[in-house]
DNA sequence: ATCGGCATGTAATGCGTTACATGATTTG
DNA sequence: CAAATCATGTAACGCATTACATGCCGAT
């Protein structure tokens, strides 16, 4: 999960510039940093190269002239190679971020599944903590590990509520 | 904050090897990428030539021997130059938690600096969104949005904790 | 007997940032 | 009138990962 898969991702949302791109993750900067200028151009013109994008330029009156990306057909399928085929699962907060970014294009299937893995992942942590928390040799480390319980209890009971959401949409599609 | 930073940070609190530093992070995946041995056992080499490091050799009886890294006073003083010079700040979680790992060696004043800074960015995080949360151009992002709305909340709750116990301690050291 | 954990290391490569360059418009 | 926002781009460089290499020990 590179650039170059968030923004095929985002692109398949929504027809966006390199610059709104940019802006969307500003938005999020304590959790994640926001991709360069100098990553985000650059890969934008390979995508272009490689057909998986196309551009209209709309010329800014006044400003400078925005050039919008679109998704190709040839882009989507790619897409999806990566999305369906989960890979090697990456674990940190930044992955999984990147992760719910693209949500709106993933199979409700698919983003259960993301979220059910995200969800092992932090109990797991939980139970591990909860077992070594009088550990002699973690000498200067109860402050991240205060943090630590504190952030994973809240993301695991955001992941059950967002879960339960999907099981419920899935046994009643549409009502 | 590279992993030199980090690295020199940590062994200011305790001797390790770059097994245990390694290992210190894997218990954290879920929030940060562990660094992988390329890129920590050539940074302890460098911090080694340039003195701001030393190694004690433990023969592993069995195991493959182990190298105890201690920090130098050279060491000290580049790691407090760093760490007392708040220099550009970061502000993504990544950095955040760097800097948490670090928090037994830092001064009660630059701790209790850290979180209130970092307390800013969510409350300023959680004050935008709220004006913004029924914004028509943001199509598929409400989960991301939700998503940090939840983890900023109990993250500012966190934070008001440890700057009121801070504070505390401040008013009445060692009672 | 094989797998995971302990423990260290190097070389090639990838991915991204930083610094630079440009320029108009809106806002304070 | 200065600063921030809009908007795009390139070249040099830094930092870190991936893949590789090695080897013993304890548990299943």
């Amino acid at each position: 999960m590179n650039i170059r898969h968030v923004i095929l991702g985002l692109l398949a949302q929504q027809a966006m510039s390199g610059y709104d791109i940019k802006s969307l993750f500003k938005g999020l900067t304590w959790l994640i940093d926001a991709p360069s200028y100098g990553s985000l151009y650059p890969t934008l013109h390979t995508l272009l190269e490689e057909g998986l994008v196309s551009v209209d330029v709309e010329p800014g009156r006044g400003k400078p002239s925005r050039k919008l990306y679109q998704i190709t057909e040839a882009g989507r399928r790619e897409l999806i190679e990566r999305l369906e085929s989960s890979e090697l699962p990456e674990r940190s907060i930044r992955a999984f971020v990147r992760q719910l970014i693209l949500a709106e294009y993933l199979s409700p299937d698919t983003l259960a599944a993301h979220l059910a893995r995200r969800r092992e992942q932090l109990a797991e942590y939980l139970q591990r903590t909860e077992y070594t928390n009088d550990d002699p040799t973690e000498v200067g480390q109860w402050l991240i590990h205060d943090y630590g319980t504190t952030l994973a209890r809240a993301e695991l009971n955001w992941l059950d509520t967002r879960l339960a959401e999907l099981k419920a949409e899935h046994n009643q599609p549409n009502l």
